[in-house]
DNA sequence: CGCACGATTGACGGAGCTCAAGCCGCGTGG
DNA sequence: CCACGCGGCTTGAGCTCCGTCAATCGTGCG
């Protein structure tokens, strides 16, 4: 893992989405408390309880938001792709894990700087509620998804989340960067029951599975339908 | 429902936690556009989808959070005690509809101009932020319940929050408030489940039922252990 | 007192979990 | 280049927990 000073125009590091169309000047100083940091795949980027003082923003790979518990049990509580930001909380400690799934370039941000940066811009300011507010409308999509639907209308509703924020400009060619258990965590399920659902859907002529980690939607529609938390 | 405008003092409405220590001066602005409301039990405060056009403080009483979906599926997300705020959103939308449980009273502001408010006021700003995050922290608590927990171990979830965020002094006499449906929509079970789940922690001398909505805690620490995400 | 509605209990079936075996893709080494 | 082994994925068999359907209980209200 490595950290490095930013030494080149602004620009070039804030393609996320989140500060599109932001003028360079109102970048500048967020460019100024800003360093780099690479993850290779498989590490620990942020550990549950630790202290949230560091804010980030992901420029490439993929990540995913983990919760352990004592005894063993894990839920996964999203995934994290370019243009994502991760640790925008005012809770003192992070409420989950962050785990490189691929490795990943990020932005890091001294936590209270940030938030001091983005406070005294409207633009930002605005940008980072609705960051907020997208995030816990997702997680009120996956709380929908593990209180009342089925096994095989979970794993919908995680491809239909991949299909849609993933980068890359074909949404029907779904990458799974993550494993069965990385998706057993995050609806519920176990492996085995993951596995069925997918050949269940395989038999169904929703997907079409190319690989373990690579699946083509057949059927949008009726993803959706499934998929669909209304 | 009945709107009335405020003609007594500022202090008299601003009982609730959030504004707790923050001077009649600073109080001013929010008092000058807030209007109160009053809704019977069984009432819609809020309709799903509907525009946030509003920010609401819970005064008195108790308030319930749900989505549903077209096939008539309804997820219970959580909860309203006085001194609680609905309606923080930067969303153009609700993203879910509230309830009142029992007769509530309420502080109704304009969303805008609550959110300028508020904007300019460091005080307020951080405590808007710390409850948007905690609204999140639960929802991932709930998340993880729903995800990994068994049916009487979901229940011992919500009595837990329920213990600790009702009114009252006596965190050991639970005040069910929501019927057996909400209960069973809340943890993503059936009423016959959550009724056996019940029976099941009465049997195992970790509750006891006074009536269908009043449950005295016997045991604190074995509900703690059954409830805890960690 | 009797009705009505919500809560509980029982019997049964099924979705998903557990345990175990088999399969497949991939990397390593002969 | 192929044999081998390993790890992750899939499939199968049996069991369990929870959902479904139905009957009963209990409490509050007209």
């Amino acid at each position: 893992m490595l950290e490095t000073e930013i030494h080149r125009p602004v620009e070039t590091f804030f393609h996320s989405r989140f500060f599109r169309g932001i003028s360079a000047d109102e970048l500048q100083p967020l460019a100024n408390i800003c360093k780099r940091k690479q993850v290779p795949a498989g590490t620990c980027l942020v550990r549950q309880h630790s202290p949230a003082s560091q804010v980030y923003s992901v420029i490439s790979g993929a990540l995913m938001l983990e919760r352990s518990s004592r005894n063993g049990k894990r839920q996964v509580i999203g995934f994290s792709f370019p243009g994502d930001l991760i640790g925008i909380t005012s809770n003192q400690e992070f409420e989950y894990s962050v785990i490189a799934l691929k490795e990943s370039h990020l932005q890091v941000f001294p936590h209270r700087e940030f938030l001091d940066i983005i406070d005294n811009n409207s633009n930002f300011k605005s940008r980072v509620r609705v960051t907020g507010c997208n995030i816990l409308a997702h997680t009120l999509d996956q709380l929908f998804a593990l209180g009342q639907k089925k096994a095989h209308e979970r794993l919908c509703f995680l491809l239909q989340q991949i299909s849609l924020r993933q980068p890359g400009s074909n949404p029907d060619v779904i990458d799974l960067i993550m494993n069965r258990q990385d998706i057993a965590d995050y609806l519920g399920l176990t492996i085995e029951t993951v596995s069925r659902a997918f050949t269940k859907l395989k038999n169904s002529n929703i997907i079409h599975i190319e690989s373990a980690h690579k699946v083509r939607v057949i059927d949008r529609l009726i993803l959706e339908e499934l998929a669909s938390a209304h």
